[in-house]
DNA sequence: TAAGCGTGGCA
DNA sequence: TTGCCAAGCTT
């Protein structure tokens, strides 16, 4: 399909990565995990965590981790229940288990050093298509496309004058993301970093910015008249309350509490309404492997 | 491809 | 208050 000639047309791909590389050089939040001097263990603990999880929550967990267990071999050393009960309630604590996993792997088959090339880091447990890019792009500098959901709604918005990015479909969405991306490494580095914090600090899911936008003149979504957007709905997130994963969160915060076996009849008082409920959740953490079934009760992880 | 997975912030 | 959303991954 033709293009027309590059002219200034108000939706011009080819001057979004510089504006938003602008933008960022000013606008970035400080954030710990960005200092020059962190290691790639470090980056890849705080992708772990921002999984699903706000920047707020994250930053003191963060800290601590780092601070308990600078390097992957001593994460590695210690027991799984240890990392649950630090994960604390970030939430999702399957990851906490994950990232232990992870430390492991690197402990042996990368000498305890966080791998760089793309396939071995997809080879870890719990790092998918975002991490894996986010790890060698923001720990090691590479040139890869990162896409977050922050990224895909900016895309949408700016790129495609959609006001919702739609379900993902990861090579799609990345390569939308390759067509953006700068030649250059270093550019390419903040271009990354920062279309994810336009799209988490300013172009937001309910109530974008647009008059703070760096992009603005030039988002096809403005251009067109704010469109709403018409596509497939998302899927509706299941009410938490009287949800099993609330039972799971309630069962999860005991054990991570009682540094002993935990008996059945001990453990269902967290729903004493809701038998059925809770033997769904417990059995459904084991099969997590995040409670172990011991001759005495049930006990976080220890190998 | 879609469902399931925690917890909390915010409108 | 209720519902949506959040630096996704695994099955």
């Amino acid at each position: 399909m033709p293009q027309p000639a590059a002219t200034g047309n108000a939706s011009d791909p080819d001057r979004l990565a510089p504006a938003v590389v602008e933008w960022f050089a000013h606008a970035a939040r400080p954030l710990p995990w960005r200092a020059a001097d962190v290691s790639p263990w470090a980056v890849l603990v705080s992708e772990f965590m921002l999984q699903q999880t706000q920047v707020s929550r994250v930053q003191p967990r963060w800290e601590a981790w780092i601070a308990r267990w600078p390097t992957p071999a001593a994460l590695a050393a210690e027991p799984p229940a240890e990392a649950v009960r630090a994960w604390d309630r970030l939430g999702y604590p399957r990851r906490a288990l994950w990232l232990h996993r992870a430390a492991t792997e690197i402990v042996e088959r990368h000498g305890g050093e966080v791998p760089r090339d793309l396939d071995d880091l997809l080879a870890l447990q719990g790092i998918g298509p975002y991490t894996a890019r986010a790890v060698a792009a923001f720990a090691f500098g590479d040139r890869h496309p990162v896409v977050d959901t922050n990224t895909r709604r900016v895309i949408a918005r700016a790129v495609d004058g959609r006001a919702e990015a739609g379900p993902p479909a990861t090579a799609r969405d990345l390569a939308a993301m390759e067509r953006l991306l700068p030649a250059d490494r270093d550019a390419a580095h903040r271009f990354n970093a920062g279309a994810m914090e336009l799209g988490a600090t300013v172009c937001t899911a309910r109530a974008p910015r647009c008059d703070a936008c760096p992009v603005a003149d030039l988002c096809a979504w403005r251009a067109r008249g704010y469109p709403a957007y018409d596509g497939p709905r998302r899927t509706r997130q299941a009410r938490f309350a009287g949800s099993d994963r609330e039972a799971r969160g309630l069962v999860m915060r005991e054990l991570r509490a009682a540094h002993r076996p935990v008996p059945a009849e001990e453990l269902r008082r967290v729903l004493p309404d809701d038998p059925e409920r809770f033997r769904r959740a417990l059995e459904g953490l084991v099969a997590d492997g995040l409670a172990v079934a011991s001759l005495d009760g049930y006990v976080l992880p220890h190998a």
